[in-house]
DNA sequence: CTAAGCCATTGATCAAAATCAAGGAATCTT
DNA sequence: AAGATTCCTTGATTTTGATCAATGGCTTAG
């Protein structure tokens, strides 16, 4: 159950047998079903989440009542909603499963115990937002500086696994279109060559 | 000269007089002038600049040639390209002043050793990174959730000093949008209320 | 002080994506 | 296996922002 988990965490940060036996102790798994939920808007966020298995999405609800996906987790990622986490404020994401996934979560009171007795979970901890903070900001960046197309075509070359596993609508609201605006950008783009 | 940057260290993580002392020897001050470059698209980012006083921008350029700001940094930001500076691998972003400034640099070399030595300097950088990712996802749901009025209102309401100090263009690139939509956005918002 | 650039605005036109609408294929459920 | 969804695609129309063009106000450098 937290192979994958602690497989990456040794990637970034090797771990001595009790370390990891001590950090063992402060997770817990949890299985989800699809469509189920592990957080909504307006709820606290009592827990970062590390994909086993499966896949995840967190969205907001825009003022059409539309979903606007802004992550999607699949295996060996990680998913919250950060801010509402650590301030203990109420979530501005949803998080609900796109496929039945396995989950380990790590609790806020765990979280900081961790902090506080195992230096290296820190150390985790920093390598790991900053791989999301890169990944975020070059998210950012294609949006503002390219066209439509290549957005699309990067989004391939660097998650060639979301683009097959995802339904097509949800890229589509993850890239910030409509569906029918990215199957004729897909036209243009894989169709014909 | 650290003033505004040992204030904001200690906000987030209480130091020592001899700790901040251990940290300021890794430290080197730098001036630029206005529309100096920090770094150039192409090089390794060599440094993480916190600015003490002044503004900088950090940008790519389009293949249309036009410059797209994917971030402002105004006195108590820090600015980098992280990626590059952690690996090492070439800069895709361009870093300028957009005012006359101060910046404390901290190097590469510096960086790591601080890890290393200084505890509490892993804890900062943790710290900072995870308020800038927040920020970042943040603004990226902004973008693809809201109508772009929304954005502009919420532009202000996030950041007004930069709103306020940053020529009207370079608020519109930031935006993604050119600087006649903005301005019409402006019209509508600020204008006829 | 004056000329040269730069900047924000406004108007007219063009291009691109959203919306509205409908159909057909694939998947899930019962 | 049948029915019901969900999903993707395609077409016609509308809306929105980009582009092209011109102007006046400011700032800056000589």
């Amino acid at each position: 159950m937290y192979e994958l988990f602690f497989q990456q965490f040794n990637e970034k940060v090797p771990l001595t047998a009790e370390e990891q036996e001590t950090i063992k102790t402060y997770l817990t798994p949890k299985k989800l079903r699809k469509k189920q939920y592990l957080l909504q808007e307006g709820d606290v966020c009592k827990y970062i989440a590390f994909v086993e298995k499966g896949a995840l999405k967190s969205y907001v609800i825009d003022e059409a009542g539309t979903e606007r996906i802004t992550q999607f987790a699949l295996e060996g990622w990680t998913i919250s909603d950060l801010y509402s986490f650590l301030t203990g404020e109420p979530a501005t994401y949803h998080i609900d499963a796109i496929e039945d996934a396995e989950l380990i979560l790590i609790s806020k009171a765990a979280h900081e115990e961790l902090l506080q007795t195992v230096p290296k979970y820190e150390t985790y901890i920093r390598l790991q937002i900053t791989g999301a903070y890169i990944a975020l900001q070059r998210r950012l960046t294609s949006i503002i500086s390219l066209p439509i197309e290549e957005r699309y075509k990067n989004l391939i070359a660097t998650y060639p696994t979301i683009v097959q596993r995802v339904p097509q609508h949800m890229i589509a609201s993850y890239m910030g279109l409509t569906p029918e605006t990215l199957s004729r950008v897909r036209g243009r783009v894989t169709g014909r060559k």
